[in-house]
DNA sequence: GCCAACGTTGGC
DNA sequence: GCCAACGTTGGC
């Protein structure tokens, strides 16, 4: 079982928008880079994500979500009228995908990314280092522990 | 709104 | 293959 991060602005999509269809599936679409493509395709079902709102008044982790369908290729890519449309794609050879997820649960508080970067233990996060700005990245299991007992 | 960092595109 | 120009991301 692997842990993972998938950032979204609230404004457009954010974890309260999943609370409020618990037990309903949610396709994540609309990422348009390699590597977060490539850790979509990693995912496995049972896997968990932190759920991260960039662009927010409070940016930072808001929830967790479960990984319930593994990648599968992305409609909107194909969408001409979809705001994450890619011309060059190719629905015989789709170069982007897309997983199902569910919610499973707000945090009781929002940790913010100013209080990740304070922390001694979590200074090595993928999400922390410079010029870091995947969509979708991996996190260690122990920096999801620990993020969990924060 | 600003801007740094990064990815992509396209001319050569 | 190099690299400048441009677009996007995302924190502040």
């Amino acid at each position: 079982m692997n842990y993972w991060l998938m950032k979204s602005e609230p404004t457009v999509f954010g974890i309260d928008d999943l609370a409020r269809r618990p037990g309903k599936r949610d396709f994540w679409d609309g990422v348009r880079n390699y590597q977060a493509r490539n850790s979509l395709r990693e995912m496995k079902k049972g896997d968990l994500a932190f759920f991260y709102h960039s662009n927010a008044d409070e940016t930072g982790i808001a929830g967790i979500v479960k990984i319930v369908g593994e990648a599968t290729p992305d409609p909107t890519a194909f969408d001409p009228k979809d705001h994450h449309y890619d011309p060059k794609s190719n629905p015989d050879k789709p170069a982007w995908y897309g997983v199902d997820v569910k919610f499973e649960r707000k945090l009781k508080r929002v940790i913010t990314l100013a209080e990740l970067k304070s922390r001694r233990e979590l200074k090595t996060m993928k999400l922390l280092q410079p010029g870091s700005r995947l969509s979708v990245m991996p996190v260690e299991k122990k920096h999801w522990d620990a993020i969990l007992k924060l």
